[in-house]
RNA sequence: GGUCGGAUGGCCGAGAGGCGAGGCUCAGGACUGCAAAUCCUGCUACACGGGUUCAAAUCCCGUUCCGACCUCCA
């Protein structure tokens, strides 16, 4: 028996039972990328554990939708077009396609629908129209749209603060708003801007809106799961839920958050510079490690980065496929795909995933005595286990998503190895061990590791 | 000032009143031409001070330290 999906509630800190507000259906919205720098690892953490979410529920039998947006138009991304000397829509795409490689290199599926704010222009003006008619925002006339903050019978909800405990903004401009804390709905258009025209004139979303115009669009009034980063919660989720619920919306009924990688027991910044990017972590590791270390911690858990902790996940992995790949060879067929009751409970628990790899390394144990064994019936059992396992997870070795290279390089590459090999053996027949030894030293030294097994000698690069 | 987290063995990292999570490292052993891989055994920890309880890493009160958010943030 397995327990009922329980999932932590950012908006009452509890873990509850899990209830779709469709049976069998889930909608998702994840807040994405601003596209205005390369993704590193904190960024591409939250798409793969919000990923991992997505494929227990679909595992689950959900019928899921999900929605990661990209905000491709904000004031960074004007910053970085000035300084890179390339119109802002350049700079858009240019980064929105760093992070579609990076998400693809981590096996993260891509969303159900990838909105981009500049395509929701038209939402966005509809649902400003509409919170003005409803009393909650107001345009004052310079061409921006300002919530109004003390309208909202509730605000600051998620964050449980009090609107007067915050602390004002140093650089209120209270020309035009009616009280500091409102904030912009839409900007009005400065001179070399990029703009739209609205009924109150040319100009540009602002932050919060796009994602209540677009979860809005392709998730209804009301939906399951709204999902980001920690530092979201204030104030962009809070602006959401300003926005979405004083247009009369229900809007999200769970607020899942993911917590930071941390470098030095602190939140990676980007003044850290290049080498924490995903383009440069992928130059150490394999995707697939990458993503087995960055999904190996609790979501909601800091995980504190280092290349050491990373190399030690890497070589863990490694012995999971490797021992993946030896069943799969022993069985002499594909690995089956199973979820056992102890991992299923386990994520389950609000995606308790660490709990989950502690089985994995007992169905490691088993596995490995049935190998040792040579008992082929032993082996399928938890080799489909860990299989299913590393699926949820999204590292399953044998995913196409994972397989690169050409399948003639691989042929005449398997080829020469397996040359060397029955020559080192036949030097080991004959009891050569110093020819032999020399074989697998020069295979070693061009990254060919060597074991003898009692079923043969197997290989790895 | 307000709000929210955290501190667990040499290291990483779960747990949230009662049977040693798990991994890595290290030591010993089995296997082995050697190596590797694998397995077995060993290493009994919860920031500090009180309290509640038959029983506290876990609950309560207080303290110290670390971090996050308060209109750029994954």
């Amino acid at each position: 028996m397995t327990i009922d999906l329980q999932l932590y509630n950012t908006a009452d800190r509890k873990v509850s039972v899990f209830k779709p507000l469709t049976p069998g259906k889930v909608g998702i919205y994840l807040c994405g990328a601003t596209v205005q720098a390369p993704p590193h690892i904190g960024h591409i953490r939250s798409g793969v554990n919000f990923d991992i979410l997505r494929r227990w529920l679909s595992a689950s039998g959900y019928d899921v939708t999900f929605i990661r947006n990209v905000t491709d138009i904000d004031d960074k991304i004007l910053h970085k077009a000035v300084h890179e000397e390339i119109p802002w829509w350049a700079v858009a795409m240019k980064y929105e396609r760093a992070f579609s490689d990076a998400y693809a290199a981590l096996n993260v599926l891509p969303p159900t629908y990838e909105p981009r704010a500049t395509g929701h222009i038209s939402q966005m003006i509809e649902l400003m129209q509409l919170l003005i008619e409803r009393g909650h925002a107001y345009a004052p006339g310079n061409g921006d749209v300002y919530l109004d903050v003390r309208s909202l019978k509730s605000y600051l909800t998620l964050s449980n603060q009090k609107l007067d405990d915050l602390q004002p903004a140093e650089d209120a401009d209270l020309t035009h708003k009616r009280d500091p804390r409102d904030f912009a709905l839409w900007k009005a258009a400065k001179p070399g801007d990029p703009s739209w025209p609205t009924p109150w004139g040319p100009g540009r979303p602002g932050w919060h809106l796009e994602c209540s115009a677009m979860a809005h669009a392709y998730l209804g009034e009301a939906f399951d799961i709204h999902g980001g980063g920690l530092d979201l919660i204030f104030p962009h989720h809070e602006n959401e839920i300003a926005q979405s619920e004083s247009a009369g919306w229900g809007f999200a009924n769970i607020w899942m958050h993911n917590a930071w990688v941390t470098t030095s027991g602190e939140k990676m910044s980007k003044s850290l510079g290049n080498s924490l990017q995903v383009h440069e972590i992928l130059k150490k590791v394999r995707g697939i490690e990458l993503r087995w270390y960055l999904g190996s911690a609790h979501y909601r858990s800091m995980l504190e980065f280092s290349f050491e902790a990373l190399e030690e996940a890497s070589v863990n992995f490694r012995r999971i496929e490797a021992f993946l790949k030896r069943a799969a060879g022993l069985i002499g067929g594909e690995v089956g795909i199973e979820i056992a009751p102890e991992f299923a409970n386990a994520m389950n628990d609000d995606l308790a995933v660490p709990q989950g790899l502690a089985f994995i390394s007992e169905a490691m144990k088993l596995g490995n005595n049935a190998i040792t064994a040579n008992d082929k019936n032993e082996i399928a059992k938890p080799a489909a286990y860990i299989r299913g396992a590393l699926s949820i997870l999204g590292c399953d070795p044998f995913d196409a998503a994972y397989s690169g290279g050409s399948t003639t390089d691989k042929d005449v590459l398997d080829g020469l190895v397996e040359l060397a090999i029955e020559q080192r053996n036949a030097a080991r027949a004959r009891k050569d061990f110093a020819a032999s030894d020399l074989i697998r030293d020069s295979l070693t030294k061009i990254g060919i590791t060597i074991e003898d097994t009692p079923n043969g000698t197997r290989w790895n690069i």
